[in-house]
DNA sequence: ATATTCTGAATGAATGTTCATTCCTAATAC
DNA sequence: GTATTAGGAATGAACATTCATTCAGAATAT
């Protein structure tokens, strides 16, 4: 067995115990009996607990952001674009349940709190999607003035809140409903 | 000190510390430290840890229900029944983010995660001005058909989001901006 | 009025448990 | 044979909860 492989071992390990159970729920014993290796061997691997938490929210946001980016139609109108992100966020994480439990946990801890001050997708070197939508959307008066940390939850917050409800399969988002969903975000922020 | 001053004084100190730094940065002999008393003696107030945090919660709970149904506006439109309800949350929580931030923390954690449930599923109890508003809305044709779930996430997700930033003091909800955003909420649901 | 006994609220040291992390030994690679 | 990697028991820190003890004030007796 590779370094490599081990590592991914110790990372789906403990993303799937954190992503249905919580932080709590994962202690480093169980992730490492999950992952079938001993308990230091983790630590090999990993600085400490908070660099394992830190990498694979990494990871998981680097797919994330892949995703979205590719195929985007960055000279199409902003209504286009929107729809595009609104779209691939529903699509990505009704495909990645785990991915997007996991993120929920990260968001609602600690760790989030510190992240949160930085914009979530705002990674080094990728080119800032969400941004660059806001300010054309404002530039060619397409989009309501509201600050951006307002505009941003008018466009995204009631999506991730019916993908929880999704996932916790307390409501069926399926094509249509998502559709409905992703344009009644847009009509909330046009003009 | 009386009783109840004193059961007041372990409320308060473990709402604050809750709301500060989350469950984790509230273990019991801080919140005793806090409130003056001993350790033990909070265990004479609340069974255990548990029914301290969900007792926190009804009675924040319970001013808040409080606030929204005073002059609630029954006999009046659906949209005025909107609109006095998610101002009435902007206010409330704008005036009270303490409440707010322990809202927050409550609700993502397992507490939460209970909490959440039995509310959606069972919506008896007191006459639920939430319910009633969207069944109105439906029944009247003024808002889109929709799950009632989504129909929330869509009214109420971006105003929740905007009061956390609000809160940390990331954007300054000021009235008129507060009557743009809940404008714009009502935007995404109504027909 | 004063002394004595009783009561139960208040306390915090002690207990038991849960974990992250360490570190020594075993296994494996080179 | 030596160096590197894996393993998991041991360690110690953090915490919720318990419970034997204290003590102020109420009740009762003298």
């Amino acid at each position: 067995m590779t370094k490599q492989v081990k590592r991914e071992d110790i990372i789906r390990a403990a993303m799937d115990l954190i992503a249905a159970q919580g932080f709590h729920g994962a202690p480093m014993s169980m992730i490492a009996e999950k992952a079938g290796v001993g308990v230091g061997t983790i630590y090999r691997y990993f600085e400490n607990r908070d660099v394992l938490i830190k990498s694979i929210y990494k990871e998981i946001e680097e797919r994330l952001v892949a995703y979205l980016t590719k195929k985007y139609p960055s000279e199409e109108p902003v209504r286009i674009c929107f729809f595009h992100i609104a779209k691939g966020l529903v699509t990505y994480f009704t495909q990645h349940p785990m991915d997007f439990k996991y993120f929920e946990q990260f968001h609602y801890s600690p760790f989030g709190e510190a992240h949160r001050r930085n914009r979530i997708f705002k990674s080094a070197g990728q080119p800032d999607i969400f941004m660059e939508l806001y300010e054309r959307g404002l530039a060619q008066q397409v989009i309501k003035n509201l600050p951006p940390t307002v505009f941003f939850n008018l466009a995204f917050a009631p999506i991730v809140w019916s993908l929880r409800d999704h996932i916790l399969e307390m409501v069926a988002i399926d094509d249509s409903l998502a559709e409905l969903l992703v344009t009644s975000c847009w009509d909330s922020v046009k003009i």
